[in-house]
RNA sequence: GGCGAGGUAGCUCAGAUGGUUAGAGCAUGCGGCUCAUAUCCGCAGUGUCGGGGGUUCAAUUCCCUCCCUCGCUACCA
């Protein structure tokens, strides 16, 4: 396969870049890049999702046009990615010509093809915000933006039959086992879709609701939903279905996420691409936050991480470096400027920029500053540091194909360790004062052969510096005429004769910032302090005032009809009199401990002031109390017979 | 409640299909070199590999159980 296409995901433009965009952003470059040195040619897709509820209220917001917002925020991401050496194909964005017709052809497709039909959907609607939620995101069953209570409304809605994939789906994923990677994110998937709840996915919102969006091709009353929108992105920009880069592309396709979006990319997107009778993508590598003092960033806690501030301070490529090397791909990794800095000066100015500096210096005191003509590589320890360098360079690139960007640059840095100590085992200063200029030749040769190949292969990562490295020793980066899989094996690809810098800086130190030490240090200090605070609080929110107790409304009442849920095993349906004009129903899970005929006619103990909530789609308007035993259940009630709707205190 | 991931040196993490002294980097201490960005190299460590129990000649690695963290999820309410 000699070909190559990442993504990222398209940024949702409601709101500015941060660090978790730039990180994603920069690991698809990276890979990108890596590919094609790697021989393949590769598509580097990025752009910024602009359709949507939320566009379109952010964009009422700011008093502007939605398409006037979104060309703002979008130029904003596009112009993170070249801040951050991001050299992407397309930059693409959901509101291009083309991508329009692309998402309607696609559910023309689906559509004709029987996996689109019209039903019922119905929901938490709150007329403010224009759209529905789902119980999760409201707050104390009310809307968190207007604090007011939606209405639950139905309507007519197109339907994409996802969940006739589900099993389809569940069998791909088992038969590849790296099509999500890593494994925990495989896992997550695999146990969404064994618990067999995949519903079918509402693809429309009508117009009547929501226009900023694409307009259904078979029914012009309704705009496509966003995510269905957004995924077909990735194959807008291959031009499906006829175009040469789709065909080129297409089934060797790699995203690359965050796991917020996981579901989407995992479930929706496969099946989505099912339906339409294309292949699915060969790899979903997902990745974890950045976090900030343990802690994921956010406005309120004012420790958003500015990625261009960063930039500013320690420059685009230890900035690029630092990203890839600290986080564990995968895993979520916690950013601080200390932890940068000690990368750059550790890594960066000590192991690697000391390495050229010296390398080059010694170069200019014995032979003039030309990369001399090497004998014979026939010392112990010439075999030994080649053999390093093959290791190490095969580690690389074994790490970077399987998106285990800190793994490779681990890898790499044996070799600079290495040389380092080769310097140190050779001594070229002896062998200099005693005249041995042929051996001499041959060892400085070595090294700048090698720092030749640590160059190349960290072009990927940090290009500014890596075309800087290959420059101090004499040579102009061309991409075409680097391989690295050719690297581990080819020996004196480095002319002789070339005119090396005089003198190297490439990384200069950089002190360990005072005021963000501090503030860290004081940081900590509070956050143990915070973990106190909160164990002390706990132990205060143990004890609940006299007024909380008030608060809860507990009465007894009698069971009057009981039967089991028709369609769950652990619940019963209640109707409990607790004195009040129509008895209650409540739903308890109660079904594995109580035969209904057992419950009825019993006095129990209700909490009757709890919000009424849906339950396996009954409403349950109160809750049971009860006790669990060693090996059941038993019910709360009082000592003797009471007057149904007493209330305890 | 269920499922999953994780709990390994002061810190960040790697690792072992069970087997001789459990690793790397950073930080710490000591020594060496002088080409170099006060850099580099060597040596030294420290760890009951989350607690308890079991299987085994042998477990940190397998099994059981418990505790803690994180994620997903539910017929918790």
């Amino acid at each position: 396969m000699n070909s190559f296409f990442i993504s990222t995901p398209i940024f949702y433009v409601n709101a500015k870049p941060h660090l978790g965009h730039a990180y994603t952003t920069i690991v698809a470059d990276t890979m990108a890049r890596f590919q094609r040195l790697m021989g393949k040619s590769a598509y580097f897709l990025t752009g910024t999702d602009e359709h949507g509820d939320k566009i379109a209220q952010a964009a009422q917001k700011n008093t502007q046009t939605p398409q006037a917002y979104v060309d703002t925020i979008s130029h904003l991401f596009k112009s993170m990615g070249s801040q951050l050496s991001a050299e992407p194909n397309r930059f693409i964005r959901t509101t291009d010509k083309d991508h329009i017709e692309t998402v309607q052809g696609i559910l023309q497709k689906v559509y004709d093809s029987g996996d689109i039909y019209f039903g019922e959907y119905g929901g938490h609607y709150c007329y403010g915000c224009e759209r529905f939620y789902t119980e999760k995101e409201l707050e104390d069953g009310k809307c968190p933006q207007h604090g007011v209570e939606p209405e639950y409304i139905a309507e007519k809605n197109y339907f994409f039959r996802m969940s006739k994939y589900q099993d389809w789906l569940a069998e791909h994923i088992r038969k590849n086992p790296d099509f999500i990677r890593p494994e925990r994110y495989r896992n997550e998937v695999l146990s969404l879709l064994d618990s067999g709840a995949l519903e079918d996915l509402c693809i429309s919102r009508p117009k009547s609701r929501l226009t900023w969006g694409i307009e259904l091709p078979f029914d012009p009353n309704y705009v496509c939903y966003v995510w269905f929108d957004a995924l077909i992105n990735y194959i807008t920009a291959l031009k499906w279905p006829e175009g040469g880069n789709f065909k080129k592309y297409w089934p060797c396709a790699h995203h690359l996420i965050a796991k917020d979006i996981l579901k989407p990319h995992a479930v929706f997107w496969p099946t989505m691409l099912k339906a339409a009778g294309i292949e699915p993508y060969q790899h979903l590598n997902v990745h974890g936050y950045w976090l900030v003092q343990d802690t994921k960033m956010s406005k309120s806690l004012g420790n958003v991480v500015e990625p261009m501030d960063m930039i500013a301070k320690y420059g685009i490529n230890a900035f690029r470096y630092f990203l890839l090397r600290e986080m564990s791909f995968g895993s979520d990794a916690s950013f601080s400027q200390q932890a940068l800095v000690v990368r750059l000066n550790a890594d960066l100015a000590n192991d690697l920029g000391n390495l050229f500096s010296r390398t080059l210096s010694m170069t200019h005191k014995y032979f003039n500053g030309q990369v001399p003509v090497p004998d014979e590589l026939e010392e112990i320890e010439d075999a030994e540091i080649k053999k390093l360098g093959q290791n190490a360079m095969q580690a690389y690139q074994e790490h970077f194909s399987a998106f285990r960007p800190h793994r490779a640059l681990e890898s790499l840095w044996e070799l600079v360790r290495g040389l380092n100590k080769y310097i140190d085992t050779v001594a070229p200063w002896v062998l200099y004062k005693e005249g041995k200029r042929k051996r001499l030749a041959t060892v400085m040769y070595i090294m700048l052969e090698n720092m030749r190949k640590i160059a190349v292969h960290l072009w990927p990562v940090m290009p500014g510096s890596a075309v800087e490295m290959l420059k101090q020793i004499g040579i102009e980066f061309e991409m075409k005429k680097i391989n690295l899989a050719k690297e581990l094996d080819a020996w004196g690809l480095l002319d002789t004769g070339l005119k090396v810098a005089q003198s190297s800086n490439l990384f200069p130190r950089v002190d360990m910032p005072d005021i963000e030490e501090n503030k860290i240090k004081v940081g900590k200090g509070k956050q143990e302090k915070n973990k106190k605070e909160k164990k002390a609080e706990a132990a205060e929110a143990a004890f609940a005032e006299f007024e909380d107790f008030q608060k809860l409304e507990l009465r007894v009442g009698t069971v009057i009809q009981a039967k089991k849920h028709p369609d769950a095993d652990k619940l019963v349906l209640l109707k409990v009199d607790i004195g009040e004009e129509e008895p209650r129903q409540i739903v308890a899970g109660l079904a594995h401990f109580f035969k209904p005929k057992d419950l009825k006619g019993r006095q129990v103990v209700v909490v009757t002031n709890l919000k009424p909530r849906k339950i396996r789609k009954e409403m349950s308007e109160g809750m049971v109390l009860t006790v669990r035993t060693a090996d059941g259940m038993e019910l709360l009630t009082a000592s003797g017979e009471v007057k149904n709707g007493s209330r305890v205190s």
